[in-house]
DNA sequence: TTGTAGGCGTTATCAG
DNA sequence: CTGATAACGCCTACAA
């Protein structure tokens, strides 16, 4: 393989030369630069990133730790990372985790190892005070508020969504209200829990612990969900569900059985997916793509500015999208 | 920051015993072992990735050329491949491409520069020519056939596939049949058209131009095509549509209009989305987390292969799943 | 505008 | 078992 060197040589000029040409510096001559061009060309050449990897301390990529790409939720904000990425130019590597925390450790390793720049952190199973080890190797970015820590955030405000959501079914006249999310312990679901418990609390509407149900990750269980319902003595008139998915699948199990929504069942989630629209779904949507294309661009001003510079917490808003479904 | 020199001078070895301790090689007696050891855990030591890259020559990740994470099609794709690459230790870069060919080059690109040891390719719009140009850097595993080429592929053969499909519609005793598809123009959906009139040629039944719709990419495409199939004059009494998401839109909207499936139209599907189960649509599933998977083994086959290793075919099977929609 | 020389941090080679 | 020393391929003061 050709290096810079055999370019200079066969150019008749110094390697410093040909290194201005690969860069676009300036003050090269332009009989100097043709001929490195010239040669270049010829021997078909290209540079050995990792050396300049190594030379310069950066590699321009971004690594991004998610549980599972497949999920809806996951791959909107992925798409917006990605797409902000190529614009960019920087190199995106996708680390799915499956919730695992050693391997979320491994990535933020990669971040002292020199192998990236930045870690984009969409969903975490490690404590913030781990994490914030690490902003000392290169800037990192959560798609979670972290609240006053040391690291960037860029969030939506899960509590707040949830009660304008319950809000919003209280508004409509419903009187008694489930609740149904995926891990019962990741940490937005525990915001959500809180949420959940503190409107009751304060708006004084009953509330049974029966209502509150948990792993709900896909269509299955949400069909099932549905009949869980139906089965319990005292059934809710409206339900909130984390999960447009779910949600779907919980509306197309009620048309098979012949309960009515929102008549007999209001329902509303979370994400905007598509197949939540096509049924009148009302939601909320929490901005996925803006959520991964402003984490980009947070990690991307992090690591052009002067290293110096401060943990940025940016709040996005949701919105409130209303169907047919309440 | 540390480096390995000062791991050696503060042990009191030589830089070549840190590595061989860094490396795990045998001939390093206990005592300098631990000394290095603990020096590393004293400085808190970490290699530079990026050198190691450089005198290497690999960087042990593989980038992934795919036009949109979101598509389901793509994200299960991208999850085999990922499920693969943390087993194997490998980092995997997304690239997400919009269709780009220049984009796509790109990545080829970064396969010569050696940023990356291998590329899989999902979906391309690059030529095969182009392609094999670059077999000479790396190996190159595309998700789709490519016939002789000199890069190796896993696939589905998409034309038996759809054949399949068609063969059980007309076994079910529909006589006429119609077809939507994606882009009009994409490499696989040309297989599928070829598979369609080959399919009509063949059995004799009656093929109307107009019965074949394409750019049925998301949801709402979906329930339009319902809207469109209703105004026709003579409406097939089957269709087959690439991407269960899209046949299950037109499920929904049918069910909204009152047509009943399969009584007035009978649907099949590709994919094997979780929406389809729901909905009892019959479906082809072309296996895309294997696909995935299958993929990356490929590829880090070949990346430990002697370099001088042939390119390979891999076809997988695909697999009719029937439910209530014919 | 150009070139020389040193350095980035490892691993590989080969002689002890 | 151990250690000098030479790569790996590039960038960048600094000097001219």
């Amino acid at each position: 393989m050709a290096n810079i060197k055999e370019i200079a040589r066969i150019s008749g000029v110094s390697v410093t030369t040909v290194s201005r040409v690969l860069n676009n510096h300036p003050y090269v001559s332009d009989d100097k630069r043709n001929a490195v061009l010239n040669t270049i060309e010829q021997l078909n050449y290209r540079r050995n990133m990792n050396a300049v990897h190594l030379i310069t301390g950066r590699t321009k990529s971004v690594a991004v730790i998610m549980p599972l790409i497949r999920i809806y939720y996951f791959s909107i904000i992925m798409e917006g990372l990605a797409q902000e990425a190529l614009l960019a130019q920087y190199r995106l590597v996708l680390c799915q985790t499956n919730y695992r925390p050693e391997e979320e450790l491994k990535v933020l390793e990669m971040l002292r190892n020199k192998e990236i720049d930045g870690v984009v952190i969409v969903s975490t199973s490690l404590k913030p005070e781990v994490i914030e080890e690490y902003t000392a190797y290169g800037p990192i970015v959560t798609c979670q508020n972290s609240g006053e820590s040391r690291f960037s955030s860029v969030y939506i405000e899960h509590y707040a969504a949830f009660r304008h959501g319950l809000q919003y079914l209280a508004d409509k006249g419903y009187r008694s209200i489930g609740y149904c999310d995926g891990r019962k312990h990741g940490s937005s679901s525990s915001i959500r829990q809180s949420a959940f418990r503190d409107f009751h609390r304060e708006s004084g509407l009953p509330l049974h612990e029966e209502w509150m149900i948990f792993d709900c990750l896909n269509e299955e269980h949400g069909a099932a969900l549905l009949h869980r319902l139906s089965a319990m003595e005292e059934r809710p008139e409206a339900i909130i569900v984390a999960g447009d998915h779910v949600a779907a699948a919980l509306m197309i199990e009620a048309g098979k059985q012949g309960i009515r929504i929102p008549e007999d069942l209001a329902v509303i989630g979370f994400d905007n997916q598509p197949i939540g629209k096509l049924l009148g779904l009302t939601t909320i949507d929490n901005k996925l793509f803006e959520m991964g294309a402003a984490a980009f661009q947070t990690i991307h001003e992090q690591i052009h500015g002067d290293g110096g510079s401060q943990p940025v917490h940016r709040k996005l808003d949701y919105e409130l999208i209303e169907r047919s479904s309440v």
